[in-house]
DNA sequence: CGCGAGCTTGACGCATCTCAAACTTAGTGG
DNA sequence: CCACTAAGTTTGAGATGCGTCAAGCTCGCG
């Protein structure tokens, strides 16, 4: 099932510019790629590994019994994903697109010492899932959709354009929508004169503050 | 404000029953108490202290400029809360009910060996935000209302019957709908003959493998 | 050039929200 | 102990934002 590309084992090469601080977690592990819609781990799993992403993006997500699905996060370039509290895992990870990233023994997370990092890193996913469920919670279809742009704009630096690795139907998973509103919403937003789509994937924030404050 | 009730130092006395592993974390601080409603901590304050409940219960929840309010998590008896990553309070805290909390510089955590605890901590906080994520994203208010029942009946090992400590309001903001939804849909749940609302406060699970059910 | 996947648009329906009023409960003072 | 009050909850009627269903369109790819 996942196809295995290199094997050669490699601690992790620092991978979108140094962090701010000494935050980056050090993985040891081996290289495997992915390809569009694999799955990496499914839910029910025995959750024995952990992942970083060193190219490609990748979603977490999880199911309801009728197929309801609920994307809980988008990982980048850089970013770990698959660390668990439980033995089983409570979600799923697939490629978004075409990705490599590295895969490690959970053990070794534990191992070499950086227990603060592991913290730190937990908190952070932690304070991006509270804006998560705020967001969830109590925005409008708008609210949500630019809170979403702002929010991929800033992890991938873009500037003014931006690629999104995801489709409209990952999209609305994430955002607790369907895909016909989050279209509706881009090309609102669009005639808005706040955003300008200039293909399907590719946007560009023509005003970013009126994006930001319609985020509060 | 902050009305300091006792300030004998103490470790945490073990509040409901031992942990099923070593998770719990230890605090040195000092108990204080808070009346209904009292803000314990607020928005943009500097995150010094981190709290952890005796008795009574805690809110967590963020503010949109307009006033929206999410709340994102309960916190009761025992209960470690206030543990933020950045400098500054993302979220305010107020109390629920009545409530002891023992408060704790920040700097404390770190100083007693407790690493893979903080560490496992974070990780509970943040599957039970993706279980929220999961509900506010994709389920109906009739499914909100029944996981936060099954959710509220574990957390405080109710057996059949529960009382909860937090007004429809309350529950409302926690789980993204309107107060009033919230009470057509307990009606509603109790029509259906899932519960029985002894009062307002007071709720027995009368089917609770349907409530379960519900959750899928 | 033509096919198919993904995206957009339209029309309509419904779950939830809004606004409003009645009711219940808890608290207060006579 | 019982009015009286205020806060919280329930209920109702109507509005609406988003979902559903169904075409039609666009663009990448063979």
């Amino acid at each position: 099932m996942q196809t295995l590309a290199a094997s050669r084992p490699l601690s992790h090469p620092a991978p979108h510019g140094a962090p701010d601080r000494d935050d980056e977690i050090k993985l040891i592990g081996v290289a495997k790629s992915f390809t569009r819609d694999q799955e990496i781990y499914g839910e029910g799993e025995a959750a024995d590994f952990v992942y970083k992403v060193v190219s490609g993006a990748v979603r977490s997500m999880r199911l309801l019994a009728d197929g309801r699905r609920q994307i809980t996060g988008f990982h980048l370039a850089g970013d770990v994903f698959g660390v668990e509290i439980g033995v089983d895992r409570r979600a799923s990870a697939e490629a978004l697109t075409d990705a490599v990233v590295i895969v490690a023994r959970r053990a070794t997370l534990t191992e070499i010492d950086q227990g603060a990092r592991l913290w730190r890193h937990a908190l952070a996913e932690l304070d991006r899932s509270r804006d998560h469920v705020l967001t969830l919670g109590r925005r409008s279809a708008a609210e949500r959709v630019a809170s979403f742009l702002v929010e991929m704009a800033e992890r991938t630096h873009a500037g003014g354009e931006l690629t999104l690795p995801m489709s409209r139907q990952d999209m609305a998973d994430f955002l607790g929508l369907t895909i016909e509103t989050v279209s509706r919403t881009l090309t609102k937003l669009q005639a808005d004169g706040l955003i300008e789509i200039r293909c399907c994937r590719v946007v560009r924030l023509r005003r970013p503050n009126a994006l930001a404050e319609l985020c509060e």
